[in-house]
DNA sequence: TGAAAGTGCAACCTTTTTGTTGCTCAACAC
DNA sequence: GTGTTGAGCAACAAAAAGGTTGCACTTTCA
């Protein structure tokens, strides 16, 4: 069903949102890298203080796109690939659509 | 090359940005159908103002997702695919450098 | 011509976001 | 133990986001 779109799009918004910041995709790119990161390590390079990139990772991990885990006194940041799969594919939703959308206008028009 | 994702990032994060909020999820969706539509008819059903909802799309515009044209007195707007096959790709690219990067740990992790 | 429909623009307000500093606390290394 | 490294928490400030109201301005149509 096409309202297969609209039940989603609640969950999916804060999603696009958390990767609406070029700091956060930043930070995605670091973690899709695989290893799991530490918050000192995330900050490596970056302009920003540890507590703004907590902050980011927090919004990331809030949105189900990262998940940490304790390791002694460091938090470890790992990527977790199942939001951005379903981001993808909502995407790809939207795209057939809106193909098939012209397909209907067009063969509307020529009839 | 992998800098291919770096260096998109910042053109990306405006258009992951347009897309996180549901209210304009829903424009994208409605202007999905195919046929443009004015301010006035995207108003409709939503439970806030004209102006409000012409601030959306303003940013859904500047993000090149929709454009507008003037017809007469109305402002027509259309979706534009094309950013939305982006972020796809740009998704599908960052499950791929993620899948291949846990290849490589786990041939790593085996030698 | 005059009313109605569709917009645009500006001012304003409230809430959220993004970032900082300062302090505390736990874990590791020596 | 003592110092250093990694992190959490709270308060604060600036900026951006999201929304409203009010008014002016075209275009359409009777």
């Amino acid at each position: 069903m096409g309202s297969n779109l609209a039940r989603k799009r609640e969950a999916y918004a804060p999603v696009f949102a958390a990767l609406g910041d070029t700091t956060r995709l930043t930070l995605v790119a670091k973690l899709g890298k695989g290893e799991p990161r530490s918050i000192a390590q995330l900050t490596e390079g970056t302009s920003l203080t540890r507590q703004a990139i907590t902050k980011h990772l927090r919004v990331l991990e809030h949105a189900g796109i990262v998940h940490n885990v304790r390791e002694g006194r460091k938090s470890l940041f790992k990527l977790d690939p199942k939001p951005i799969d379903n981001l993808r594919d909502y995407l790809d939703q939207v795209s057939k659509q809106w193909d098939s959308a012209l397909a209907r206008l067009k063969s509307f028009v020529e009839s």
